[in-house]
RNA sequence: GGGUGAUUAGCUCAGCUGGUUAGAGCACCGCCCUUACAAGGCGGGGGUCAUAAGUUCGAAUCUUAUAUCACCCA
């Protein structure tokens, strides 16, 4: 093996191998739903996008739970694909038709889905390559796109059962509306940030002449579409024009002046205007009054015909400084104040989004929600952690219907005709609805222009990809899935809407299990965005990256190019040397690690460091067990004869308390704990302290009288311990950290007597409690409380490391001279001893360090070396602290509720602490008694 | 305005159903290139667990209030 850990060597070559062998297949027959199945639904990334911090998070925890539940032996499939995401696409594909010097309606629909279909044969894999990076154990040969033909099938399937059952209807309300991209979007595709702007105050005279008010907006140019002015009906104020009229400046038309206690009087004026047809409250508002609506945008948010004729043809922002102008030159604009407020913003277009009045599709919830809060209730579905379950009925029990058409083309086509009446027909296809409807050939039928949001195909993934609506082995086998591993971020827009779906659908949840992790965020704990520039690319963390290279990457084609130079200036503070390379399970195991149940990730360069470094360290340690067991006998052998070390019990046991715990950790959803167990046992306990201690037992120099049979039965015992826990601690690592495992594996598994393909495939191990030696748990710690005592020695007085120190032992009980016994050659070699000798009780010790094992004292000659001023000092604050110990368990335990309320055992853990600790303080005063008398 | 969550060492975070003298990694200090590993070894310093009150024999852990921050909804 290298000498170093190199990622790059070992991790494409293993994907390749298992990608190829067909390793992440289940097995599907007609019997498989009997065995034990699981299924985890990837969430489809766009097939748009790459692969961000945000994927390579879910993706590590996903990869971790479907290879673990594999290695369990379950029938195991991580089902992949992508969405075809409406907008994101089709915006690709127009730019390059726009770069070609045409635009979309120039070459006509067909031509341009083609195109589209042609883009995403070429260049829509981007993500599923950078999947595989990750080391996503995803059956490829199930890969999913939500337009391919069977999910398209069941996209119509659902729309026309939804439609018979009159739970899809066509109406006309308030949509967010981009008027760049001509569609309505949803509310997960605006960005609503703070801004800066302005508060216009602007006089409305009374229709009677009477006087006026004041009113204050953002948006003077909604004016034209004022339907009335409202105060707050306690306001005193106003009470006197309840009831009065407004004429309209400008357009001269008369409006009520109503009450409404939506309405704050504190805030602006307290007269606020309102226009049903583009603010969401102030429709909401209309509706309660039986106001107007009145339209005044086009769409491209123009000012249209419903205004007065010299703002019509205006954009939005031209109208708006005309009628500013137009206004103060009437004397009727009061003031006008800096404010920042809350900007909507189409996430893909940048543009301010308008609330628009416009016919759309809607799939009326309230009836799919019931059931879908019923599942989650009664237990069919669980949320992890728990609480999660909170934000979703607070959103299930408050739904508003779901507007699922889409101004584009590139989508599911609304499976909806009209004739020339207009009169609408629903149906998989014209055929069908022309039979349906008896509608003759030379009637004409055209089809709905619009499409399906993307989230409507969406919510049917985890059976559509199945292959629903046919009754396939494979929904029968793999659904319900269960569990769906997801951002907070979407439970509304997608987990919801799955559940409903599902439900609907197939009579069964999607999913048993949601889980819900946290959002990655830059060190800062800021999101990650584009327009910030503190974008990490996780490819970048697994390859490494030139400063430059990250510079230019984060400061290229940027939509508020002026952030360019801080964005610049940052990243070169905050990179110096741009990014080594880490590779995949270093970053993964930064992930695993931080997959705790908080909401929010801050991702830290220096952990993923320190996890590299671990990788080096498991790398190193098997060289070592390489090193020292390839060629020699391990005792694999059913002749050879073995005889265990203490280092070998308790390393066996160790890790019998190691599996236990990663494997309640994984079945719990707390991989931050599996990877911490994982990270102790291997650095702190097989590497600190078996590896050392099983370096005396190898040795050949070890000059003891042992019989040379029962050494070599020691040394077959040392190897076979070496062999078998690294082989199981790869297994059981393999989920978070695949590639260095099964690196690593390859090479250790047949020295244990196994040669298989790939440690991919091979059982989880499991802990048996037999193996766990108490005895040599408690023998351990006293070996470990004594070699730390000479260490403390050591350095305290700057011994060096290489020179060998005599020790002598005094006070001790039996057990401490059969422990020393057992273990002199190991102590003599890890604690760099000359020699180890029993003083009796009455022995007048020379002049020495001391430390404390249990009662037993362990004393280290210094004849002229002890600084006894410094020695008194470190003895004194231990005796100090000790005594604070005692105080605190003697009040406690003098205490007559303690003694009679607190549950036996707990009692007898405090008296033994107290006098465990009475015995330190003794031995501890008695050392100080003989450091005087130096 | 309503809701949710957070606040533990300089930084990033664990601490499960209340019983530890509160832990880890990074950073820091000292010693060491000891043939697995300097991406390392050994030792060490550092926290009145945001604040206040309460429940309890016992609170980082439960309750309430306050403060600060974050996110979601309006």
């Amino acid at each position: 093996m290298e000498k170093t850990y190199n990622p790059h060597a070992i991790e494409q070559r293993w994907y390749e191998t298992w990608e190829n062998n067909g390793y992440f297949s289940p097995i599907v027959t007609p019997n498989s739903k009997n065995n034990n199945s699981y299924c985890i639904m990837i969430p489809p990334p766009n097939v748009t996008g790459s692969l961000h911090m945000g994927h390579a998070f879910q993706d590590t925890i996903m990869d971790t739970l479907t290879r673990y539940h594999r290695m369990k032996g379950d029938n195991t499939l991580w089902q992949p694909g992508t969405d075809h995401a409406g907008i994101a696409t089709q915006m690709v594909v127009e730019r390059i038709i726009n770069a070609e010097g045409k635009t979309r309606h120039d070459i006509g629909r067909d031509t341009f889905i083609d195109k589209v279909w042609d883009w995403k044969e070429h260049s829509g894999n981007t993500i599923t390559k950078q999947l595989r990076r990750m080391g996503a154990s995803l059956d490829w040969q199930r890969e999913r796109f939500t337009m391919d033909e069977g999910l398209s099938d069941a996209v119509k399937e659902v729309f026309v059962k939804l439609y018979e059952e009159d739970l899809i209807y066509r109406g006309k309300r308030l949509v967010n509306w981009d008027p760049v991209l001509h569609t309505a979007v949803s509310d997960l595709e605006v960005l609503s940030e703070e801004e800066n702007g302005h508060f216009w105050y602007m006089r409305y005279p009374l229709a009677d002449g009477s006087g006026d008010l004041v009113v204050a907006t953002t948006r003077p140019e909604t004016m034209f579409g004022d339907s009335a002015v409202a105060v707050h009906p306690n306001d005193e104020r106003f009470q006197s024009l309840i009831g009065k009229t407004i004429k309209l400046p400008l357009s001269n038309r008369e409006i009520p002046i109503i009450a409404d206690d939506y309405v704050d009087p504190e805030f602006g004026t307290g007269c606020v205007k309102i226009t049903p047809a583009h603010d969401f409250n102030d429709y909401e508002m209309g509706k309660r009054h039986n106001l107007p609506i009145l339209n005044i945008f086009t769409i491209d948010a123009a000012i249209n015909e419903n205004a007065p004729k010299k703002y019509q043809g205006m954009d939005r922002y031209i109208a708006r400084k005309a009628i500013i102008v137009d206004l103060d030159a009437a004397g009727l604009l009061e003031k006008i104040e800096d404010h920042r407020l809350m900007v909507p913003r189409g996430d893909r277009s940048g543009a301010v989004i308008e609330p628009y009045l416009t016919d759309q599709w809607y799939v009326k919830v309230a009836p799919l929600a019931g059931p879908a809060i019923k599942a989650v209730q009664e237990g069919d579905i669980r949320f992890v952690p728990d609480n999660w379950k909170n934000t979703y009925y607070e959103w299930m029990n408050n739904i508003e219907d779901w507007c699922i058409s889409r101004q584009i083309w590139w989508g599911h086509r609304i499976p909806a005709w009209y004739d020339e009446t207009g009169k609408v027909y629903v149906g998989r296809d014209e055929q069908e609805v022309r039979e349906k409807h008896h509608l003759d050939a030379h009637i004409i039928l055209k089809q709905d222009e619009d499409v399906l949001d993307t989230w409507f195909s969406s919510a049917l993934w985890p059976f559509s990809t199945l292959g629903w609506p046919e009754k396939t082995p494979d929904l029968e086998t793999f659904y319900p899935t269960n569990v769906l591993v997801t951002g907070f971020d979407i439970i509304f827009f997608w987990v919801a809407r799955m559940i409903m779906m599902g439900l609907k659908f197939t009579g069964q949840v999607p999913f048993k299990e949601v889980y819900v992790h946290g959002l990655v965020r830059d060190s800062q704990g800021h999101k990650m965005s584009k327009s910030k520039g503190n974008v990490l690319d996780p490819i970048d963390l697994i390859d490494g990256i030139e400063l430059e290279s990250l510079v230019e990457k984060r400061t290229k084609g940027m939509m508020q190019p002026q952030m360019a130079k801080k964005i610049d200036q940052a990243t070169r503070k905050e990179f110096k040397d741009g990014i080594p390379s880490f590779g995949t399970d270093a970053l993964r195991f930064t992930f695993a690690i931080q997959a705790t149940t908080g909401r929010d990730i801050k991702f830290d360069m220096g952990r993923i460091e320190g996890y590299r470094n671990f990788c080096n360290k498991l790398w190193n340690a098997s060289r070592y067990v390489l090193m020292n067991t390839e060629g020699h006998d391990c005792g694999i052998e059913p002749q050879s004869t073995m005889s265990f070390s203490l280092a070998d019990k308790w390393i066996l046991s160790r890790l019998q308390e190691t599996k236990k715990h990663v494997i309640e950790s994984l079945n719990t959803y707390r991989l931050d704990l599996a990877a911490q167990a994982i990270y102790e046992f291997t650095w702190n306990e097989y590497c600190d302290w078996y590896l050392e201690l099983s370096k005396s037992i190898l040795s050949d120099k070890d000059s003891s009288t042992i019989d040379p049979e029962e050494k070599s039965a020691q040394q077959r015992g040392t190897r076979h311990t070496l062999i078998h826990v690294l082989e199981s601690l790869l297994r059981l690592t393999h989920p978070i950290m695949p590639y260095i495992s099964e690196e690593i594996w390859q090479r250790v598994a047949p020295l244990s007597g196994v040669s298989e393909d790939t440690i991919m495939l091979q059982a989880y191990p499991t802990p048996d409690s037999n193996k766990i030696n108490q005895d040599a748990l408690d023998e351990m710690q006293w070996l470990q409380e004594f070699v730390l005592g000479t260490r403390q020695i050591r350095s305290g007085y700057n011994i060096k490391p290489g020179q060998l120190l005599p020790v002598l032992l005094q006070n001790g009980s039996d057990l401490d001279q059969q422990r020393l016994a057992n273990n002199q050659a190991m102590l003599l070699k890890l604690a760099r001893l000359e020699n180890i000798q029993w003083l009796t009780k009455d022995d007048n010790a020379p002049e020495s360090a001391t430390a404390l094992v249990g009662e037993m004292q362990l004393l280290i000659p210094m004849a002229g070396l002890i600084n006894v001023a410094q020695e008194r000092k470190r003895l004194t604050k231990e005796i100090d602290s000790s005594k604070g110990f005692i105080n605190k368990l003697e009040a406690k335990l003098a205490n007559e509720n303690f003694i009679s309320r607190a549950p036996e055992n707990v009692v007898q853990i405090e008296r033994q602490k107290l006098s465990d600790a009475q015995t330190k303080l003794n031995s501890l005063v008695e050392q100080l008694e003989k450091l005087k008398t130096l």
